[in-house]
This record gives C-alpha cells, structure tokens and sequence, in this order.
DNA sequence: ATACCAATGTCAGTTACCTCA
DNA sequence: CATGAGGTAACTGACATTGGT
C-alpha cells in the first residue's frame, strides 16, 4: 500500500493503525471496556515492530518484570516463606484495625459478591482480619492498613498477568492460594494493574498524537511555503508562458493533472512526478478524478 | 418469547497508606 | 524530623452481562 511507504515521514500511518491495524487489543480499551470485551495483552510483549497500539502501552515493561520476576523464582523458597511471614504479620498486625473488602463495604451486593470470593480457608483469613466497622467500634482507629506485596508476590502476579490480564474464578482462587492472600487482594490488584496498563497506553498514545502533529505542522507550514512560490512563479511568468496550473491541479492520488486542463492532460509538458509524497495518506483524490 | 431481577465482573475515579527524596 | 510527591492497595458507584423465574 502506497500509504504505508510513507509511514516514518509524516507517522499518519500509524494513526491509522491506532484505529484499525491495532485489533480489539488495546487500540480502543474504553470502547473494549464499557462492552466488557476483555483485551488479551497475552500479545503485546512479543510485537517488536513499532505498533503503537500494541507494544506502546507495555513499552517493553513485560520483558524486564518477566526476567525479574523469573530471576526472583530462582531464589528459592525462603523468599516466598518470608512473604507469607511478613503477610501473616501484617494481617495479624491490622486485625485489630484492619478490615476486608466484605467488611467494609455497606453495599449489600458487594458483599454477597466478595464473600463468595472466599473459599473456606480465605474465610478464616478473612474473618482473622476481622471487620473494619467492627474494630472501629471498639478501639476508633480508622486504619486502612495498606498490606504491601513482597516482591515475590508481585512477580508472580506480574507474571500471571502477562498470561491473562483478566482471572477467572478459579484462577483467582489458585493464585491467591499460592500467594496467601485474599481472592478480592488478586482482584483487586488485576484491577490496578489493568488501570497502570491502560493509563501507559494513554501516556503513549498522547505522545504519538503530539509528534503526529508536530509533523502535520510542519508539513503544513512546507505546503504554505510551497504554495507561495508557486504563486510567485506563476505571477513572474510572460503571457505567453501561461499553461495550465499543473501543480495546482494535479491530482494527489493518481498524478494526472486535473482541473481546467486535465483532458490535455496526457499531453501536458509537465511531469509531475517530483513531489508526490506531499499528498500522502489523508488527501482526498481531487474532484477532478 | 419477553420482561424482570439478582448476582456477578469490570471499569473509572477516588481515597488513603506507605516510602523516599 | 517534617514534608511533599509518587506509587499503589483498597474502596465506591456505575454499568454490562448472564442466568433464573
């Protein structure tokens, strides 16, 4: 395709990539996400091409947390003991303050859902964790302690998270079983997780659109440019030079001089053939085809 | 077949805690 | 030591989907 040739001059191809070359992927997350449509990042770490819509919002990020989290399973268990260590400390720690999502949340609905979040086991964490409205009854300390996940336990999700961005049920409960914590904790970290993705995308995608148009800018200002000397030329000709307006008239897609002298056109001295790129990609073939 | 409702999953937006410069 | 900024776990409300009645 003609349009793709020019794609390092002006980047206009890559916008329309955005929008069709970059499949349900991330291209539209919004649009993915008010339908639920589930977007498989499973893709965006293998495509090394400069595809905006793939490899921009990950900026490669996968790739080191892999080796990292890759390098992390390669210590050994210790780690992984000391993780639940430290998340049984803290759960111990907060429980008094602490409260789960079931807890403290006054949504009815809410509540039926993350209970059943909860296998028989993840219950009795739960209940160890106790209740925030409870607690804050009894002792009025509003601490919304903040477990922070050992860097095993982040790997792991991390890892996790680049097979399916999104969980199952029994993907949350086996996850959250391997990492000690709470379903609601893995789900709510996909969340998070999913929110840092797409929020990167944006970023990127917003720097892709400001060189787009620093270059449509350019472009223009060239054009204008361009176009003024064009006039000056033909302002400076002699009578008897006057031809049709080629450059003017030619038509951005096919070459062929339109306009008032397109059925000479064939025959026309002019050849045209020396700037074709400046119409590239969003020119609209003229009237004259 | 259709309408209604409850349950569930996901999201955007926000809050609050924690760490670090 | 105090503090502000940044990262992120956790929460909230809204919406879409699904399955049962």
């Amino acid at each position: 395709m003609g349009f793709d040739d020019h794609a390092c001059n002006t980047g206009l191809v890559l916008g329309l990539g955005l929008t069709s070359s970059a499949p349900q992927e991330s291209c539209n997350l919004t649009k993915l996400a008010k339908n639920n449509i589930k977007p498989s990042l499973n893709s965006a770490p293998t495509s090394g091409a400069f595809e905006p819509s793939l490899t921009l919002g990950l900026s490669g990020e996968p790739y080191h947390q892999q080796t990292v989290a890759s390098n992390i399973y390669k210590v050994g268990n210790s780690s992984q003991d000391e993780a639940i260590d430290l998340y049984r400390q803290a759960a111990a720690a907060s429980s008094p303050h602490s409260h789960s999502a079931v807890s403290n949340s006054f949504s009815s609905g809410r509540v039926v859902k993350r209970e059943r979040d909860l296998s028989s086991e993840e219950v009795d964490v739960d209940e160890k964790v106790s209740s925030r409205v409870s607690d804050e009854d009894e002792d009025g300390s509003n601490a919304r302690k903040k477990l922070r996940l050992t860097k095993e336990q982040s790997a792991l999700l991390e890892e996790s998270f680049k097979q399916h961005s999104t969980l199952n049920p029994k993907q949350k409960q086996a996850l959250a079983r391997q990492l000690n914590l709470r379903p609601r904790q893995v789900e709510v970290w996909f969340q998070n997780r999913r929110a840092r993705t797409k929020l990167k995308q944006t970023e990127v995608d917003c720097e892709f659109l400001k060189k787009c148009c620093e270059t449509l800018t350019d472009e223009n200002r060239r054009l204008q440019k361009e176009l003024q000397e064009l006039k000056a030329l033909k302002l400076n000709q002699p009578l008897y030079m006057h031809m049709p307006t080629a450059t003017l008239t030619m038509c951005p897609s096919c070459e062929r001089i339109g306009g008032a002298g397109s059925e000479g056109s064939s025959k026309s001295p002019f050849s045209m053939a020396s700037k074709p790129h400046f119409y590239n990609h969003f020119t609209n073939p003229s009237a004259a085809c």
